[in-house]
RNA sequence: GUCCCCAUCGUCUAGCCCGGUUAGGACACCACCCUUUCACGGUGAGAACCGGGGUUCGAAUCCCCGUGGGGACGCCA
C-alpha cells in the first residue's frame, strides 16, 4: 500500500473555525498513525475574499494546536507551491486538458465543465429558472467512513469563472491530483459536492481518492451547525482565554470519533495510535463547551508546577488591561501564589480574579460574603484574637500557622471555621480561594495583620 | 422543491457489522462522604434505544416505510 498523504486545505477568511480545527486533526491524525504525509495547502482562488495577513491566522492556529504539516507554506515540499495563487500554471495545463478532450465550454465569459449524457431544458421551481439537465450515470463515492454512496451529477457546472480565476472544485481536484492525495477527510458539507470531484477525476482519466466525510459539529443551542458567530466557534478565542491546547486537541478528538472504550483523556500519543477511520462517527455532535472546560481543568491540573507557572505568566500578560499588576512581582513570589491556586483553579480564566488580591491591596470586598460571615457568631471578637495572634505566631510554615489557628480555637472555644471565615474575608475579600494557612504564609505576616486591621475598623 | 447523510440518557458516546446486556462510561444536574472556605476526589440517584410495520423463539442490533435532525443545490470554499 503506498503512503498515505492527505490534505487539509482551509481558505484565508480571517477565521479559523473549530470545524476547521477538528477537520485538520482528523486529517493530521490519519497522517500521524499510518506514517502518512499531512499537506497544508492554502486554497485562495477568490480574491474578493482573501487577504494575505489572513493566512497568519491559519498558520497560528495550527501551530498553536500542535498540528504540524509535512508539506505546504513555509516548510516547502516537492508538490508545490502549495498556494493555489502560485498555481496558475498548473491550472491553465489541466484546463487545456479538459479542452482538447471537449469537455469545456464558454457561456457567459465562464468556463463551464461539460458532463456526458443526454440533455433536457428543466424549469427548477426552487431556484426559479430553466436549466439544462444532463442524463448522467450516479457517481460512486467510496467513503470510508459512510460506506458507498451513490449520488448523480445532472447539470455542467463552472470551473473558470469569467474573471479568469478557477473555481473551487475544480482546483481543488486538480490538486489532489498533482499532489497525489490518497485519502481526502473533510465535513459531510462537501458529501453533495463530491459528484462534482468524482466526474472532475473521471474526466482526467486519474484515480479517484478514497473519501471520509467526518460529522459536523452542531451548534451547542438551537438549528444547525456551528458558524463563525456562534459561541465558542473561533480557535483564537481558546487560545485568548487560555485553554490549552492539548486540551481541547483532546476534546475535538473525542467529538466524532471514540477510541471504542471508555477512555476520554488520552495523551497525544495515545489518539494517534488508536485513531481511525473506521471509528469515526457518521451522526452530527453537537458542541459542549462544559464538557470541554471539563477537560481543560483536568488538563491543568496535571501540569508540571514549571510548565503552570509558564502557562499562568503568558495568561496574564496577553491580558489587555491591568498586566503591570502581576508583570511588577518578582518571579519567586509569582510562582509561590500560582502554585498554591493551581490546585483549585478550573481555567487560567479565573487567574486574575482568583489571584488579585496577591498582588494588590486594591481588592473588592464581596458584599454578599461580608454580611453572610459578620452576621455570624462575633466575628468582631474573633478578629481581634486573630490580629493579637497573627503578631507572634510562627509564619514560616503551613502546618505552624494550622498550629497556631487551632490552639486559638481551642482557648476560645470558638470553631476553627469561624477564624477561617473572617480571616478569609479579610485578607482576600471572598469566601473562596486556597487554604487560610496557605493564604496567611504566601502574604506574609504584615499584610495579613494590615488587612485584618483594615476589616476590624469598618466595624 | 430536488438530491445526499444521519437517528441510544439533556449533551458526547459504548453496544449495532457477527440479534439473547440489570443498555456501559463521561459531561451536566441532584444527594451524601471527605473537608478549615471553595474546588478536586469518592459514593450514590435520576436520566436513553424516534414511531410503525416486518424477519425471528428472541430486535437497540437485520429489512422497509414514516417522522425528525443535518447538509448540498453560487462565476463562495
Amino acid at each position: 500500500m503506498a503512503q498515505v498523504r492527505v490534505r487539509f486545505a482551509p481558505s484565508p477568511t480571517g477565521f479559523f473555525h473549530i470545524g476547521s480545527a477538528r477537520t485538520a486533526l482528523f486529517n493530521w491524525l490519519y497522517a500521524r498513525h499510518t506514517g502518512g504525509v499531512f499537506v497544508l495547502r492554502i486554497e485562495d482562488t477568490d480574491k474578493e475574499r482573501n487577504s494575505e495577513q489572513f493566512l497568519n491566522v491559519i498558520y497560528d492556529s495550527l501551530s498553536w494546536l500542535g498540528l504540524n504539516w509535512d508539506e505546504g507554506p513555509r516548510v516547502g515540499g516537492q508538490f508545490g507551491p502549495y498556494r493555489q495563487s502560485e498555481r496558475a500554471d498548473v491550472y491553465r495545463e489541466y484546463l487545456a486538458r479538459l479542452a482538447a478532450a471537449g469537455r469545456t465550454y464558454e457561456k457567459d465569459g465562464a468556463t463551464y465543465f461539460k458532463l456526458l449524457g443526454e440533455r433536457a431544458e428543466v424549469y427548477d421551481e426552487h431556484r426559479k429558472k430553466t436549466v439544462t439537465k444532463v442524463r448522467n450515470a450516479p457517481a460512486v463515492i467510496d467513503d470510508r467512513i459512510r460506506g458507498r454512496v451513490e449520488r448523480t451529477e445532472d447539470e455542467d457546472f463552472v470551473i473558470v469563472r469569467s474573471d479568469g480565476n478557477p473555481v473551487f472544485h475544480f482546483v481543488n481536484v486538480v490538486d489532489d491530483i498533482t499532489m497525489a492525495i490518497t485519502h481526502v477527510i473533510r465535513g459531510e458539507d462537501h458529501l453533495s459536492n463530491t459528484s462534482k470531484h468524482v466526474e472532475l477525476f473521471k474526466a482526467f482519466g486519474a484515480p479517484v481518492p478514497a473519501y471520509a466525510h467526518i460529522p459536523l459539529i452542531l451548534k451547542q443551542n438551537g438549528p444547525g451547525k456551528m458558524s463563525k458567530r456562534d459561541q465558542g466557534a473561533l480557535i483564537e478565542e481558546y487560545q485568548r482565554r487560555g485553554f490549552l491546547p492539548e486540551a481541547l486537541v483532546n476534546f475535538l478528538s473525542l467529538l466524532g470519533w471514540n477510541p471504542g472504550d471508555d477512555r476520554e483523556k488520552m495523551p497525544i500519543a495515545e489518539i494517534i495510535r488508536l485513531f481511525d477511520l473506521p471509528g469515526v462517527n457518521q451522526s452530527n455532535a453537537r458542541f459542549d463547551e462544559k464538557k470541554l472546560a471539563h477537560m481543560n481543568m483536568a488538563y491543568l491540573l496535571e501540569l508540571s508546577p514549571d510548565r503552570f507557572v509558564e502557562k499562568a505568566r503568558g495568561y496574564l500578560a496577553q491580558l489587555p488591561a491591568g498586566a503591570s499588576r502581576w508583570q511588577s512581582a518578582d518571579d519567586a513570589y509569582f510562582r509561590e501564589v500560582m502554585l498554591l491556586c493551581q490546585p483549585k483553579l478550573k481555567g487560567l480564566e479565573e487567574l486574575p480574579a482568583y489571584t488579585g488580591y496577591f498582588f494588590s491591596e486594591d481588592f473588592p470586598l464581596d458584599a454578599k460574603v461580608r454580611e453572610k460571615v459578620m452576621g455570624k457568631g462575633d466575628p468582631r471578637a474573633r478578629l481581634a484574637e486573630l490580629i493579637d495572634l497573627t503578631g507572634t505566631a510562627d509564619f514560616s510554615t503551613d502546618a505552624a500557622i494550622e498550629e497556631a489557628l487551632k490552639a486559638l480555637a481551642a482557648r476560645s472555644g470558638a470553631g476553627f471555621g469561624d477564624y477561617q471565615a473572617v480571616a478569609r474575608l479579610a485578607v482576600s475579600g471572598t469566601n473562596v480561594g486556597p487554604s487560610i494557612t496557605g493564604l496567611f504564609r504566601v502574604l506574609g505576616r504584615e499584610r495579613v495583620r494590615k488587612r485584618l486591621s483594615a476589616l476590624a475598623a469598618t466595624l
